[in-house]
DNA sequence: GCTGCTGGGTGACATAGTCACTGAATAACC
DNA sequence: GGTTATTCAGTGACTATGTCACCCAGCAGC
């Protein structure tokens, strides 16, 4: 049973709740847990089943693919108003997940069993154009992963991190460079070497832990290409 | 109308049918289409709307991604008995097709309408099942992929190659290198000089146009790491 | 102060991608 | 048949990326 500040909440950030019939929003909030979640803790590790569907209403998650010789690749993120369609597609299916999910943030959530996800699939016109929205979101979005890896230059793939970064409006980035390199799926060597010409060119200056973005033009014009 | 010839040969590509309700069955063979494609014909485009989900009889289709520079990275294969998850994912919730089909033999398929997919997809349970089994397999394909190029070196993934067309009986393999290029996301001097080294190594022996198995056991075994 | 940990830098080397070619095998045409 | 075009494959030079084995600086804990 979600709480009705809970409620208001899910229903700012999930906007599909909305348009859903009457009876099918209650019982949603009737069956529907409440969870947080500290920054650092797995969501669903690799090969694991889902024990249920998570829908994050606030805090970031993150799903990737760890390599034998420790190395590692984002997927995508969960943002608030998100949820892990991994999980939704083993749920549907009993399939093993097949990454990893960790949170990046604390996490507060919305957990739905996948005995509910079932069955409200048909019964709710909004919820399985929400499910497969997702579905079909995500998979576009393994597939420019795919896309990136194998076609595009790590300092094009770097600018683009930074470009969206800018995007957010952030001008100050919080990272190591072993952390975008487990983003861009390279090795932190390799990351430090395309930075390090940045700030011979000017486009940022790297400090301990974090990077400051100089020359956005430059570097939306280097993510552009 | 599918004739009762093609729907015998559906029935034994498509099990699930087999389970599901006769009232369903029958609706279901009077409202496909029966196709036929010749080899090199596009299935769907990148962008494009798709106009119906295809359930491929015979014949093998390719999904892959086309990069600005004109190398290709081959995402699946559609075989007999398969469908094309895209057009599925893009169908149910409208949005474009991020990819690119091609027929690479020539195909017979059953097609399906938007309209139909949508709306049996809560009449019949073993539609949903299929049409989600279809979703989550090719999910975990795509994150393959991910996982093959941005982890493992260019050797090992021919090797695999390699080992998978051993696993269906063949020991020749017809594909130039430039094929092979499009199929791991490489360019062909790069495959080229990998297979030199594989024929110096006694593994195969190449000629124009197709390359013959020699070492399974080594393939493999270079596979396996 | 010392100690250990984390973040980052570096050089040497192996692998991969790009470019600009070459030549050989095959197909297409007269 | 012979000529021409096209396709397939090989090469060298160069750049980009990944890997390994280190080093050093900053910082927190004791």
């Amino acid at each position: 049973m979600i709480s009705s500040l809970h409620q208001a909440e899910f229903s700012s950030r999930f906007s599909f709740i909305k348009q859903a019939a009457p009876e099918f929003v209650e019982q949603f909030y009737q069956k529907a847990q409440y969870r947080e979640l500290p920054a650092g803790a797995t969501i669903c590790d690799e090969g694991q089943h889902c024990a249920h569907l998570a829908m994050i209403l606030e805090g970031v998650g993150r799903v990737y693919k760890l390599s034998a010789s420790g190395r590692e690749i984002t997927l995508y993120r969960i943002n608030g108003g998100e949820s892990c369609v991994l999980s939704a597609s083993c749920l549907m299916n009993g399939d093993s997940f097949p990454a990893i999910a960790v949170t990046e943030t604390p996490v507060r959530a919305i957990l739905i069993s996948p005995a509910d996800v079932q069955s409200w699939f048909c019964q709710e016109r909004q919820w399985q154009h929400f499910v497969f929205g997702l579905l079909s979101h995500r998979l576009s979005d393994i597939i420019s992963v795919v896309e990136e890896v194998a076609f595009k230059r790590l300092d094009v793939r770097l600018a683009e991190q930074f470009s969206r970064c800018l995007q957010k409006g952030e001008t100050i980035l919080h990272k190591t460079h072993a952390d975008l390199a487990a983003d861009v799926g390279s090795s932190r060597e390799v990351v430090s070497r395309v930075l390090r010409d940045f700030s011979a060119r000017g486009l940022i200056s790297a400090g301990r832990g974090h990077i400051n973005i100089l020359d956005a033009q430059a570097l939306h014009h280097l993510a552009g290409q």
